[in-house]
DNA sequence: ATATATGATGCAGTTTTATATATCAAAGTT
DNA sequence: AACTTTGATATATAAAACTGCATCATATAT
């Protein structure tokens, strides 16, 4: 009659190492005894909710309960969330918007310029790809010479200068190896689509 | 010492509410004597957590630790994985998900296919993009002739066959009319609980 | 070699959950 | 009106968690 009782103590146990933390330092955290929190981990006792509580709160985790629909969901972003890899995710999402911002001034500034057009809408087809394709480094640049062409004397240079290294960024997205290529394809597909939502 | 019991109990009753099931009825599913789920609901009891294990399999959820940083996402996803809005992304994701399960098995039963290699290059490769830029009609038909490589006499016909509608579903993903990234962009987070909490 | 850290396990005492059973008050149905 | 449903609450009992404390085996450091 117990469905999870396993994982959840698994899940514990994961947790704690990976802080690198002893059961004893655990137990100063959370105010659970060593001996209680070795049970636990072994899977030998049925603990009650408010030790449960107790140590999720010691490892930064949060108890909750997740419909089963989402619950495939929710194991990805365990294993996500804390990834290394989300800061350029996020940094990446801002010069996105950035540039959008910057696109739109200059839009409404020179509208008629030769090639905007051509620009905005290979800015417009980076939404085609994860954002996790996106070399941060190489949307840094573009959005910095962008910047340029709103600049007298510079707009010509800046716009072809800006369209030579979109073409960079689309070749990055199309041919750079994927991240975490072997492990991506074991995880659903929508752990990675979360940066789609993260406004 | 306790930090999350109050809302578990609140949960509880919120998805037995939303089901419509009375504290008898969910006693018959969980195993739980009426009683003891009258004492769950109001907070009275510190229960065992094979006891909310029961309840919440009974009442379609799953019990999980989720990384405090990751909370935010896990309501934002699970809002997505349910919202009639994302039928879509949910059903090409798990489309996705059943290709490459198909595919692991291909390769373990015949590792030495002749362009089996490409297809799943192709197949990785798609995960450059937003799911909401792949073709639902296209990836379910994708799954079904993968389906048919496994099936003797049809190896080669299906793998090729594979591969075109690859083709397809890539030109689709790249050149198909976006969609509004503009609503995209600005979504805004959503509640874990608000689906239930609308009852 | 000794000292220290770690997780596992035993013991005894205390507390609490879980259970079956029953009953009640209030609300709803016929 | 009588009957049914629902959630709340009481009782007695058994089982098990929880706790403090201690100790052990093993690994690591000095």
């Amino acid at each position: 009659m117990s469905y999870d009782i396993t994982g959840i103590a698994e899940r514990l146990q994961a947790a704690r190492k990976t802080k690198g933390l002893s059961q004893r330092e655990l137990s100063e955290l959370a105010g659970v005894p060593q001996a209680q929190i070795s049970r636990i981990e072994a899977g030998t006792v049925d603990l009650r909710l408010s030790s449960l509580a107790a140590l999720a709160h010691a490892l930064d985790l949060e108890l909750a309960l997740v419909p089963r629909k989402a619950v495939a969901v929710v194991r990805s972003l365990s294993r996500d969330a804390i990834s290394s890899n989300r800061k350029d995710v996020v940094a990446i999402q801002k010069e996105m918007q950035r540039i959008s911002e910057t696109m739109r001034g200059i839009q409404m500034s020179m509208p008629d310029l030769e090639g905007l057009q051509r620009l905005q809408k290979s800015i417009s087809d980076l939404h085609r790809f994860r954002v996790s394709m996106l070399d941060l480094e190489e949307m840094k640049k573009l959005r910095h010479i962008i910047e340029q062409i709103g600049r007298p004397g510079k707009e010509m240079v800046s716009l072809n200068e800006s369209l030579k290294i979109m073409r960079t960024i689309r070749n990055k997205a199309s041919h750079d190896p994927l991240p975490d290529s072997g492990d991506t394809l074991s995880r659903p597909a929508y752990s990675l689509d979360e940066e789609d939502d993260d406004a």
